[in-house]
DNA sequence: TATGAATGAGGGTTCATTCAT
DNA sequence: CATGAATGAACCCTCATTCAT
C-alpha cells in the first residue's frame, strides 16, 4: 500500500505503455530496450527488475490490451440484459469491432502479434493468459452458449477466426471494401454460421 | 546460357533454398546472413551480389513459394475441365488445403510472413508480387466468376481470409478440431457465402 | 549479548557460509552479491553492512578455515604430548593431509586462493591473517623447532611448499599416484629436508 | 604465403601480445575486451576472429609462452651434450629458473594460471597444450631418464612441485630467502628425491 | 564475379553500490 | 539495523556491410 509500491507500479505501467507506443510506432524489432527505458525515463536495469526482455513486455502487453477488449464486451452484454444466443454473439462481434475501428493502433497491434490463430490465445491457453477474469469469463460465455449450440468452441472458432481477419484489411485500408460495406456480408456469413451449429 | 550462367543459378538457388530451411527452422530473427552464406557454402560478399538483405530473400522466398501453391492449384482446375463456378472455388480451396496439409513447413512460413491479410496480398498488391504469370492467373479467375458473382473480390476475399486462418490450427495443431472435421463445417460456410454473392 | 547481538551474529555467518558454498560451486567470478544474499535469505543492503565487497568475505573466508586447519593440528599435537621436532613436524603435516582428504572443498577453496605461496600466507603475513590466535602458534611452534633446527622459517617454507602443492593432485584426482603412493616418497624427502637443517 | 595471410598473423600476434602485458599488469579480470583491442589498435569484432573469450587468449598465452620455456632448457640441453641423468635434470631445472628470475613477469602470469598443478599441465595433458613440438620433447625427456629412474613421472612430479612452488616467493620477494640463498637447499633435496628413485 | 577479413555501431544484460523508507 | 528498488556504468558479443584482393 505504500508509497513505495504504489511507485513500483507507476514505473511499470510506464515501461508498458512506452512499449507499447513504440512496438506500434516502429515496430518491436526496431525497438531497444534502451529506446523504451529513455522513453519511460528509467534507467536500463530497472526495465530488468519488471521483465525478462522485449518480448515479455509484448506479450503481457497483448495479454492486457485484449482482455480488456474482450472483457469490456462481455460486460457491456451483460449490463444489456441480452437474452437471445444469437443477439448476444452478435453484440459482442460487433462491441468488439466497434472498439477496435475506434482504436487502430490497438487493431494493428494485436494483429500483427496474433496473424492467424487469433482464436487460438482467446479460447485455450489459459496458461499463456494468466488472466483469470478474462479467462473464466470466456469460459462462461461458451458454457453459456453451449445450450443451443451444438459445437460452441467451434463454432465460435469460426466465428471469431472469419471476423478477426476480415475486419483488419476493412478497418485499416477500406479494402477490399470499407468496414460498413463489409458488416452485412460478415454478419450474414456469421448467422449461417451459427444455423449450421444450432440445433433443430 | 554459359557455364557462367548455370554457377550464377545454382549460387542463387543456394541461397534462397538454404534462407527458407534457416527461415522456417530458426525463425528470420534469429537467422544472421552468417548463418545463411555458411550453410550455403558461398561467401559473405557473395549474398549481397543477389539480395539486398535478409528480408529481401525473404519476400521473394514468400512470392516464389505461395505463387506456385496457387498457380499449381489453377493449372489441375483447368485439366478437370471443370464448368461450374461453385465447383472451380471448392476445387481451388480443396487443392491448397491438401497440399498445405501436406508441407507444414511451407504452412507456417507463409503464414508466418502474411499473418492476417492472406487474401491483401493475393489479390491486390501486384507491385510486391511482381510475378506476372501469377498475377495474370488471379486476375483471370476473377474475371472468370464474374458472370456469375455480384462481387467476386469481396467474396473471394471473405473466403481466403476464412479460409487462410481457420486451417492453420486445424493442420497443424488439430486444433480445436482436425483439417478433416473442419472441412465440412469450413466447406458449408463457403457454400453460404458464395450463395450471398451469387444473383438471382 | 543480547537477542540483536545473536541475530547479528547469525547474519554474519549466514552470509560467510552462504559465500564459501558458493565460491567452492561456482567460483568467485560467477557469483554476485546477489546470488549470496539471495542465498543467505537477507537483503542486498545487509551485506554491505558486514563486508566490504566479495573480495573481502573470500579473503575473511580464507583466513578463517585455513587457521582452523592449521590450529586444529597444532592443539592435536600438543594433546599426544609429542616431544621429538622430527615426530611434531609429520604429526602436524599428516594431521593436516587427513583433515583435507576428508574436506576436500575446502583443500579446492584454499588451493585456488592461495596459489602457489602457501607458505607466505602462513608464516609472514601477520597483517593478512589479524587471528592472533592463529598467529602466536605458528610463531610458537617456529620458536620451539628452533632450538635444534638451523633456519627453521626456510625449512618450514620447504616442507611447506613441497606438500602443499604436491598433495593437492594427489588427493583431488589420484594423479599422478594417489594420495597414500605419494605419502611415503614425501614423507622421505621431508625427513631429507629436516636432515639438511639439524644441526650437527 | 599472401599479404593477407601475413596480416592476419600480425594480427593475432599483436592481440596476443597486448593481452600479456595487460593481464599481467591490471589482472585478467579488470582488463577488458575493449582494452585489449583499443591498446592492440584493432576493432572489436577482430577480437571474435581470433579467439573465443578472454580466457582463450589467456589459455593459448599460457601454454606458447611456458612451452617456449621448457622447449628452450631443453635446447640448450642437448646442445651441452649432457648424458648424465642427474646433471640432466639439475641443468633443466637450473635453465629454467635463470629464465624465471630474468622474466619476472612472465613468472607471476605462470605462477597465477597455474597455481598449485604446475606440473600437471607439464607431464600430463597433451589435450590441454596442443603443441606437438612440446608434447613431444616432455614425454621424450621422461623416457630418456627412464632408463635408471625407478618412477621418473612421479619423481618429476614432485621435483617440478618443489620447485615451481618454492621459487615463486624467493624470486620475486626474496622471501623467506634470496633466490640464490634458496638454491643450494633447494637442489640438495632435488638430489635427495633423485637418490630415492635411483634404482640401485 | 567471388571472396572473407575487418569493421564498429548497436543491443542485451549484469551487477556493485546507494539511499529513502 | 535492515531493506530492496533503483541506478547506470561497464561489459560482452553479434552482425550487417564494406572493400582490397
Amino acid at each position: 500500500m505504500g508509497k513505495a509500491e504504489t511507485n513500483k507500479q507507476i514505473k511499470r505501467e510506464s515501461l508498458l505503455n512506452t512499449a507499447f507506443d513504440l512496438f506500434t510506432t516502429k515496430g518491436i524489432n526496431n525497438t531497444s530496450i534502451a529506446d523504451i527505458v529513455e522513453a519511460a525515463g528509467v534507467a536500463k536495469g530497472t526495465f530488468y527488475l519488471y521483465f525478462k526482455d522485449k518480448y515479455d513486455i509484448n506479450s503481457k502487453l497483448l495479454v492486457h490490451r485484449s482482455s480488456l477488449l474482450f472483457a469490456s464486451a462481455l460486460t457491456r452484454m451483460h449490463e444489456m440484459g441480452i437474452t437471445d444466443v444469437r443477439e448476444k454473439i452478435f453484440f459482442v462481434i460487433d462491441d468488439i469491432i466497434d472498439a477496435l475501428t475506434k482504436d487502430k493502433v490497438l487493431l494493428m497491434f494485436i494483429s500483427k502479434n496474433l496473424g492467424l490463430g487469433f482464436s487460438r490465445y482467446m479460447m485455450e491457453s489459459p496458461a499463456v493468459t494468466e488472466e483469470e477474469p478474462f479467462a473464466s469469463a470466456t469460459k462462461e460465455f461458451i458454457e453459456d452458449i453451449g445450450n443451443t449450440i451444438s459445437d460452441p468452441r467451434l463454432m465460435m472458432y469460426m466465428i471469431i477466426e472469419l471476423t478477426g481477419s476480415s475486419i483488419y484489411s476493412a478497418i485499416l485500408y477500406d479494402k477490399p471494401v470499407t468496414i460498413d460495406e463489409l458488416k452485412p456480408h460478415l454478419y450474414k456469413t456469421i448467422s449461417s454460421i451459427i444455423d449450421q451449429f444450432t440445433e433443430r
